[in-house]
DNA sequence: ACCTGAACACCGTTCAAGT
DNA sequence: ACCTGAACACCGTTCAAGT
C-alpha cells in the first residue's frame, strides 16, 4: 500500500483526530473486559493495568489520554473507576475526588511512561535506562541525596508495573481509610 | 534584544537542555522553602503545591519533568519527599514504593495540567473549559454514563488545585493505613 | 468519491562568515 | 569569545489536478 502524504486529509481533519481514534481503537479491548466477577479493588486494578499495558505497548497513547473532553476512552475508563468507588461504598461528595485521584495518577504514569519511551534512544532497553539510572543515584552526593542513594540499588532490578500497582493500592487504601 | 535564531546554539546544546535549565530556574524557588517546622504530611502538600503552582505559571515545565535522570530539580523533588516519607515511619522496602506514588501522581497531574494548557486555544479561560465540559458531560447517555452525568454539576464551579491535594490527602492516608 | 504529489508553513538546528 | 542570518531538514497540512 502506497499512497502519498496528502491522502489521509481526505479521512480525518488532522493528526490530532486521527490519534483519537486510534486511541479508541486500541483501548477498546481494554474496556470490552467485564468487571462483573470481580471486588470493586479488583476492577480497578484490573482496568488501570489495562491502560498501563496499553500504554507499553503502543507508547504513543500516554501522551494522548490527557484530552478527558474529546477522547471518549478517557471518559469511559473513568466512569468505570467512578462506578467501582461507588461501589465502595465512598459517600457522594468524595466520589468525584477518589475517582479523579485514581484516573490523575493511571494517566499520569502512562503520560511518563511515554515520555521516557520517546526520549530513549532506539536499541537501549528498559535495563540499560535502569542501570544507567542506578549507577547515577549511587554517584550523588550523600549529604544532599540520601534518600536516592539509599534506594540506589533497587532501582537495577525494578518492576515498573508492581510499583505503578503499588500506588493504586496506596490510594484504595487511602479511600478505605477515609470512609 | 535581538539576535538570529542560531545564537543560542553557543550556549546550549539543543531545545531540550535550554528547557532542563529554565526548568531548574523554576522550581528553584519551589525547592528553596524548608520544611524543619512542618510536620511530614504538611512538607509533602507544602512541596506538591508547590510544584502545582510553578506547573500553573509555567506550563511547559510540566511537560519538562517528567525525565527524572537529566533533570536535577526532580531528583531534588524525590528526595524531598523520600525523607519525609521517611519520617512517617514508613519501613524501608515500602518507601521506595510510597515515594513514588507521589511523585508520579504530582509529575502526572502536572504533565496533564500541561496539555490541557496547550491544548487550549487563547482566550479561553478555565471556566470556559469546565463549563464546556460539564456541558458536555451532563448531555451523555444516562445509561452508559451513570456516574460522570452525576458529578456534571460539580465540574462547573470545579477547584483543580483542592482536588489535587485532596489525591495527595488519599495517597498519604493509604500511607498511614497500610504502615 | 477518493487519491496524488508538488508545494507551503513552521520550527529546530547547522554553519560559514562576521565582529 | 560570541553573534549573525541564510540555509537545511523535518513534518503537518493544503490544494489543484487527476481517476
Amino acid at each position: 500500500m502506497k499512497t502519498g502524504p496528502g491522502a489521509i486529509y481526505w479521512h480525518v481533519a488532522n493528526k490530532s483526530e486521527l490519534l483519537v481514534a486510534a486511541t479508541d481503537a486500541v483501548l477498546a479491548d481494554v474496556l470490552a473486559a467485564d468487571a462483573s466477577g470481580e471486588t470493586p479493588q479488583d476492577a480497578i486494578r484490573t482496568v488501570a493495568l489495562g491502560v498501563f499495558d496499553a500504554i507499553d505497548a503502543h507508547p504513543w497513547i500516554g501522551a494522548q489520554l490527557s484530552r478527558l473532553a474529546s477522547q471518549s476512552a478517557t471518559l469511559q475508563i473513568f466512569e468505570r473507576i467512578g462506578r467501582q468507588v461507588q461501589a465502595l461504598g465512598v459517600p457522594g461528595a468524595a466520589q468525584f475526588d477518589s475517582a479523579s485521584a485514581l484516573l490523575n495518577y493511571i494517566l499520569g504514569v502512562g503520560g511518563q511512561n511515554a515520555a521516557n519511551a520517546r526520549a530513549q534512544e532506539p536499541g537501549t532497553s528498559r535495563a540499560d535506562v535502569l542501570g544507567a539510572e542506578s549507577a547515577l543515584w549511587s554517584r550523588l552526593d550523600p549529604d544532599q541525596y540520601p534518600f536516592i542513594r539509599g534506594i540506589a540499588g533497587q532501582l537495577r532490578d525494578h518492576d515498573d508495573r508492581a510499583q505503578f500497582l503499588a500506588g493504586i493500592d496506596l490510594i484504595l487504601a487511602g479511600i478505605a481509610a477515609l470512609r
